[in-house]
DNA sequence: AATTTTGCCTAACACATGTTAGGTTATGTC
DNA sequence: GACATAACCTAACATGTGTTAGGCAAAATT
């Protein structure tokens, strides 16, 4: 089916499209670049999509998407508060691991989109880090976590997972569950409920 | 002196760049844009300025030097490792808090940088990195902290210090003092060596 | 008072940018 | 075999880009 040739072609210049912003960022990238990397000139672009701000914006919301449906998951099946946050980091670590291009792209070039997109977009991040804000609070109603400002431990939480992205590499010696399992380590060290018998402590 | 008033207002068209190139990226930030910003024509800019990308060497090689201060300071003052940690994080915080501009082109906007500044820069970030890491090896050595990937905990401690400049301003609530003192509690939760008497551990 | 320096101006350049219009060719469908 | 469609092309556009050349007025220096 050409249907379905049309999609892959799209795809794949979308995913061309997110390499190269990753290297040089959107602004710095012309369509010309694109074209190039494709094989392709650079009129021939626009029989795929409607402009270069459309591909932008079709990268960041299909992964704000991506975010969304998984911190919805974690939030209505899984119980115990710890459990929660576990699943939420590993699911956030393989997104992140899963798409490297994509992932750059959603944390750092949003900024280039424009109105009205650009407020719809942070309002997807905003309800992200509610859910992550829930599940804090779970845990601290649970006597689970320590008291912690919500608001200041989900975005310590957000920028740990997220700086995976500027490190990881697909061929990398730590899997995606090693990761998630060293991050989720360090983040409830940092949370749990503590009594106070760690060797130097200093209340 | 007149020496004087061209320092004034070259530091003015740093700090006014560091402004837009944070607000709308280094490529996307035009000559013309930042000219009308100071009231001036673009070409007047070259009267101060040789290039578009020296100014944005200025600010990320300023602000890297800052940190190769303070943390070979650290290193060859402090004693505990511990002690070494939390004043390396409160340091880092004060950086980033008092250059929040800066701090943001510096982070996200040296990637536009090319070579040979690019190479020149990321050594200095990689320098900066191992210093983080000694503290730990440190640490590890003292037997105060937990025993972890070094490379692995020292991209994460970076991070988590690095994120605040995604959210902090200068008015808010949290002054810089306890922006670093909780940050460094909730690292050193996730570094310090516990006895297994955490409430709901699981081996 | 004469001269230099500073800080800005106008005008223009060569080139890169996103995008459009209209045409061509290969592929698959009726 | 006629036809539709997908995927690309060349040519060109209007505008934006970083940058240079040369000049002018005010301030600082001699």
């Amino acid at each position: 089916m050409s249907e379905l040739l049309t999609t892959n072609r799209k795809e794949q210049l979308l995913e061309v499209a997110a390499k190269l912003f990753k290297q040089r960022g959107y602004a710095a990238t012309s369509m010309r670049d694109l074209a190039a990397e494709l094989g392709i000139e650079a009129a021939s672009l626009y029989h795929h999509i409607k402009s270069k701000e459309e591909i932008l914006e079709t990268i960041c919301f299909d992964l704000a998407s991506k975010f969304s449906i998984v911190i919805a998951e974690v939030n209505d099946i899984y119980f115990n508060a710890e459990e929660k946050l576990r699943t939420a980091i590993k699911n956030h670590v393989q997104i992140i691991t899963q798409n490297t291009n994509q992932s750059a792209v959603f944390l750092h070039e949003w900024r280039n989109l424009s109105e009205p997109k650009l407020s719809e977009f942070m309002k997807l991040r905003d309800a992200y880090e509610k859910g992550i804000r829930v599940i804090l609070k779970d845990g601290m109603n649970e006597d689970v976590f320590d008291d912690v400002d919500e608001k200041f431990a989900s975005l310590t939480i957000l920028s740990t997972v997220n700086w995976i992205n500027e490190w990881y590499k697909p061929n990398g010696k730590m899997s995606t569950e090693e990761i998630a399992q060293n991050l989720s380590d360090f983040i409830l060290g940092g949370l749990r409920k503590k009594m106070v018998t760690d060797i130097n402590y200093k209340p």
